[in-house]
DNA sequence: AGATTGACAGACCAACTGGTTTGTTATTAA
DNA sequence: TTAATAACAAACCAGTTGGTCTGTCAATCT
C-alpha cells in the first residue's frame, strides 16, 4: 500500500477533466480531440472510456465539474459580499484586470467561448451553460437590488436589466480582445464600462 | 448558346461561397464540412477543388467575399450618414431590432462567431477578421467624432473608446441571446444600451 | 474544323477520430 | 486466501474527412 497508489481513479478522472478543459479553451469542443487528451495525460483509450461514456459525456462533465465551480468561485460568490454594487463592482473588476495576463486575454472567457460555439449545436450543452449564466446573472442582479434597498444604487433602474447589460458588456469586451490581441482595446472599452457603472450609483 | 449556360463558373463559385457561409454560421468553421457544401450545392469534389485550393482557402474567401461586404453594407456604410451620432445610432438600432427575427437571434453575429472560434486558432483568419472589425470601429468612431465637432456629442468623451465599448456591448448582447433563446434578454439589455447611448449626447 | 483549355464528374485514398473489445493487473470484499 | 471487480493498457475498427487523380465535355481560340 504505497503513499501514492498506482491506481487513483479520482485523480485520473480529474486529470482528464483538467486537460480537457484546457483543450476546449484552446480549440473549442469541436476541436477537442480525445486522442490529444490521452497524449497529454499519458493515459490510454481504455482508461478514458472507463471514466467517460463518450466525448459528449466528457464535455458535460467539463461544464458541470470544472467550468461551473470555477465561475461560481470567481464570479458568483464574491458578488454576494457587495454592499455598494457600483463601487464594489468597479473595485472587483479593477482587481480582476490586474490578475489578467495577456495569455488569458487571448483565450477569452471559457464560459462565453462554449456558449458561442455550442449553444446552437447541442441542446444538452446549451441548457447546462445557460444555468451557469443564470447563476452569475442572479448574483449580479441581487447585488444591485440590495444596493437599491440600501440607497447606494439609483432606484429608477431595473436591476435585472442592468445585470443583463453588464454581463453582456463585459463578455463583449473580452470577446473583442481575442481578435485584437493587445490590451489597449480592453482598457479603452473598460474605461467606458467604468463610467457607465459609476453612473448607476445613487 | 443557351440563355443559362450549363457551365457558369462565376455562379458556381458564388453558390459554394453562399452555402459555405450559411454552414459556417450554423456549425462554425471547424464544423464546416466540404462534403456538406457539395451535398447542398449538388456539386462534386472536382468542382469544388477546381474553384478552391483547400478548405482554408474557402474560409478565407467566405470572409473576404461574403462576410466583409455584408458588414460593410449593413454596419459600416450606414454610419457614414450619421450627423447626430447618439440619436442616429438609437434609431438605426431600433430598425435593426425590428428586422431581426428569432432565427437570427439564435445564430448570432457571423463576424463575432468567427472571431471567437478562429482568431486564437489561425492567424490568417484573425488578421482578415480584425480588418473587418477595424472598418466598423472606424466608421462608428468617426460618427461620434463628427458629432463632437457639430455639437451633438459630449466633448469630454473619447470617440475611439466609445466606439470600442459600443461594439463590444452590442456583440455581447447578441452573444448572450445565443444561449437564452428568448428575445427578452435582448430587449432588457438593449434598454440599458439605449440609456447609455442617450447619455452620450451633448 | 481542330486544338487547347476551363469547368466540371466521380472514383479513390490516406489520415484521422470516436468508439469497441479483449486482456491484464491492482484493489477490495468475503 | 481467494474470488470479484475496478482500473486501466493497447490493439483494433468503421465511418468520416480533406484532398487527389484521371477522365469527360463544353467553350473558346486559331
Amino acid at each position: 500500500m504505497s503513499a501514492i497508489a498506482l491506481r487513483n481513479p479520482d485523480l485520473t478522472r480529474q486529470r482528464i477533466l483538467d486537460v480537457a478543459f484546457e483543450e476546449v479553451l484552446l480549440k473549442g469542443y469541436q476541436g477537442l480531440r480525445v486522442d490529444q487528451v490521452l497524449k497529454v495525460t499519458g493515459l490510454t483509450k481504455g482508461a478514458f472510456y472507463h471514466h467517460f461514456a463518450s466525448k459528449q459525456a466528457l464535455g458535460h462533465a467539463v461544464i458541470d465539474e470544472v467550468l461551473k465551480p470555477w465561475i461560481i468561485e470567481k464570479w458568483v460568490e464574491p458578488l454576494k459580499d457587495f454592499t455598494d454594487a457600483p463601487n464594489d463592482l468597479i473595485q472587483f473588476l479593477d482587481q480582476a484586470r490586474q490578475e489578467l495576463d495577456t495569455n488569458e486575454l487571448h483565450t477569452g472567457c471559457p464560459l462565453n467561448n462554449l456558449t458561442q460555439e455550442m449553444s446552437p449545436l447541442d441542446e444538452s450543452f446549451r441548457l447546462r451553460i445557460a444555468s451557469i449564466w443564470q447563476l452569475w446573472h442572479n448574483a449580479l442582479s441581487d447585488a444591485f437590488a440590495r444596493g437599491q434597498k440600501n440607497g447606494t444604487v439609483r432606484k429608477d433602474l431595473n436591476a435585472n436589466s442592468i445585470a443583463r447589460f453588464l454581463i453582456a458588456a463585459m463578455e463583449g469586451i473580452i470577446g473583442q480582445c481575442k481578435c485584437f490581441k493587445d490590451e489597449k482595446t480592453f482598457d479603452e472599452a473598460g474605461e467606458c464600462l467604468r463610467d457607465y457603472i459609476e453612473s448607476l450609483s445613487a
